[in-house]
DNA sequence: AAAAAC
DNA sequence: TTTTTGA
DNA sequence: AAAAAC
């Protein structure tokens, strides 16, 4: 919808410099709301592409919990320094056994939570809204689309594991996991349907051993 | 990419 | 041959 | 309830 104004731009492939500096740029954005909070490049650009549709950010603090209501500041402070030319904030609706047999009238689990939010960028924007030059090209900005996901550190790995890709990739894990192994793999958690429990995991390498799988590094997951 | 639907 | 496949 | 970024 919002894509339409910037067509032009967005039908031009990110590059690999583009998308580190807009890491970079949010990275710097992060620390200030959160200290000690870290983004992490997901998507083609993790599996070592050179080029791209936009770019996937994955934010997570080392605490659990801390991360609660970090993307509704770093996208109003973005905001604030004229860095996006559009948003749109969407809930989480993942819900672990865990938590629905918790509480469900605990109010931090509902509120709050708000876990992505596309956009798009104004990559070349300086700090306060007034397009300017990146380095050496005066005048020159580029409308680029950026996937911010916010997750609690107890799911980073999958969340890691998933937004890497490539979709074909997921497609081909999840239905193994499934099919071969009996259990049920997403962004978020890896459910053993014969054991009745979650797995937990603290890199991708455990999620990989979960599944009796060698790990495989990112640059082999494009088929 | 491979399997399933058409 | 085209659509679906995981979630 | 369906769609979905990857």
């Amino acid at each position: 919808m919002a894509g339409l104004l910037h067509y032009e731009d967005l039908s031009t492939p990110v590059t690999f410099s583009e998308a580190e500096a807009i890491g970079q740029l949010v990275r710097d954005v992060v620390e200030q709301c959160l200290p000690g909070a870290s983004v992490t490049l997901t998507g083609g650009f993790r599996r070592g592409k050179q080029s791209g549709h936009d770019v996937d950010l994955l934010l997570t603090h080392p605490v659990d919990g801390q991360e609660i209501g970090l993307l509704g500041k770093v996208i109003a402070q973005m905001d604030r320094q004229g860095f996006l030319l559009y948003h749109s904030i969407h809930r989480n609706t993942f819900q672990s056994f865990e938590d629905e047999a918790q509480e469900i009238r605990d109010s931090t689990t509902s509120m709050d939570h708000f876990e992505r939010c596309f956009s798009i960028f104004c990559l070349g924007c300086f700090p306060g809204g007034i397009p300017g030059s990146v380095s050496g090209t005066t005048g020159s900005w580029k409308a680029v689309r950026v996937d911010l996901v916010v997750t609690p550190c107890s799911q980073f790995p999958f969340a890691l594991l998933g937004w890497t890709g490539s979709q074909n990739f997921e497609r081909d894990l999840r239905r193994f996991s499934k099919h071969e192994k009996k259990m049920t793999l997403n962004s978020h958690a890896l459910y053993d349907k014969g054991k009745r429990t979650f797995l937990t995991a603290a890199s991708e390498e455990e999620i990989f051993n979960h599944l009796d799988l060698e790990y495989i590094p990112p640059e082999e997951r494009n088929a």
